[in-house]
DNA sequence: CGTGGGGTTGATTCTTATCAATTCGGGTGG
DNA sequence: CCACCCGAATTGATAAGAATCAACCCCACG
């Protein structure tokens, strides 16, 4: 349980009995879904949001000229779509990345746990802080940094979500996906992992990825973990 | 008064007398500053979010190399600080582009609102996520387009943002600060604007900009406004 | 009058994209 | 069990786009 909603949340802070099942029926309605499903098309109405429970999922814009930009990275635990809450279509499309675990419910059931739980509330705008300042990094990380950089920086930001305990995982994304999260080619992604290879910082074989040396790495990336470590002093108790 | 954050607020929706005066106790302490003043230095406790109410600022992070990227363009009724709402510690610095009226409010002032108005929970929910789709949609600009595209659409956005009505504005960013915004160098910017200028897209004196053909210019860029036009029926009524 | 910061322009270099050919590995059908 | 096939990854050659460096202009300001 520990991937689930309630797992992304108990991270946060302490939260009641109550809550924790309140965040469960947003885990009701699971559908599974194959590698490379669209889950949600862009330019449809959109009037769900998405927990992923198991798998990891994207989401992804596609231009006129037809180059594709990756938004989101979803790993279990994670919502799809709470920033278009706002907007009645969506413009991004979701994709399952592998075999994944997907739960659909309504946008207006965010309004009912705000209703019923002020805590949840607090919590709720945690979220979607964090996933904003996940989008800031990834602007520096596009704006200013070496195609070398982007890809360190992005393995370790990886790693840290998927809990930061391992220094040795699969990275579900090809590196045609890889570099479409990172503004590159997918040429150049397989030249620049040649590249952290031969500096000895990172191992590759498929889809595996190990971090031979976390320390140089995090330096060389100009890596900073705050962006992922919140705390929750500020939010009302449960 | 259109412009303080009352308006923003307004823009969006419909809301009461009592929330309308909870919002303007988040602008009760302005203080006035000139322009290219640190508001907040990055690493510093931050314990405030800033309302502005008059001027431009924006917020950036320097590298360790000394690149800078900006991330925000705050604009008058904005809310500077957000997503920093779970760290003790701001990683951005906050800096003023012009004379500016800045109304700083303690983090927790935000927790009580919230505790007063689901109304305006809600509603900021939908301005946390609003920030987080222009994020979103400069991701797309930093990873999948042209020079000239992302300057183009910064362009158009900035009109919008600044409510759309006009065709010509003061863009308060020089050249390095533009550069700084879309991953470009100051002189690349110079030579952007040029091609601009050539095409017959973008007119601009000092920091005069003026969108000879609008449309001709969102085609160019690839500009959907729909990131920036929400819809608020799925909120609770005030 | 200087002086200095921002903007422009030209020449050159560097990074990354693009195009093309080749390899590798996993899955399929005979 | 093997031959084949396909998609992804690798590698090399070349091209495009943007950075960098340097010179110069413009002008606001003391």
């Amino acid at each position: 349980m520990d991937s689930c909603i309630v797992g992304q949340f108990q991270r946060l802070a302490n939260i009641s009995d109550k809550e924790i099942s309140l965040l469960r029926t947003l885990e009701e309605n699971a559908e599974s879904y194959q590698p490379d499903v669209i889950i949600q098309h862009e330019d449809q109405p959109s009037k769900h949001f998405y927990t992923i429970r198991k798998g990891w999922a994207y989401s992804s814009r596609i231009l006129a000229d037809g180059d594709r930009q990756i938004l989101d990275i979803f790993l279990p635990g994670h919502i799809m779509g709470l920033r278009e809450i706002g907007f009645n279509k969506s413009t991004y499309r979701f994709v399952t990345l592998t075999q994944a675990e997907i739960c659909p419910f309504p946008k207006a059931r965010l309004t009912e746990i705000f209703n019923e739980s002020p805590r949840l509330t607090d919590l709720f705008f945690l979220v979607i802080a964090r996933e904003q300042s996940i989008l800031a990094e990834r602007i520096i990380n596009l704006g200013r940094r070496s195609a070398a950089q982007k890809l360190a920086h992005f393995v370790i930001e990886t790693k840290v979500r998927l809990g930061n305990t391992i220094d040795e995982f699969d990275l579900m994304l090809s590196q045609e996906l890889l570099g479409d999260t990172l503004g590159l080619s997918s040429v150049h992604i397989s030249r620049t992992f040649k590249f952290l290879r031969d500096r000895g910082l990172i191992e590759r074989d498929g889809n595996r990825v190990k971090i031979v040396d976390l320390e140089a790495l995090m330096e060389f990336a100009d890596f900073n973990p705050c962006y992922l470590e919140q705390d929750v002093q500020w939010a009302r108790q449960g």
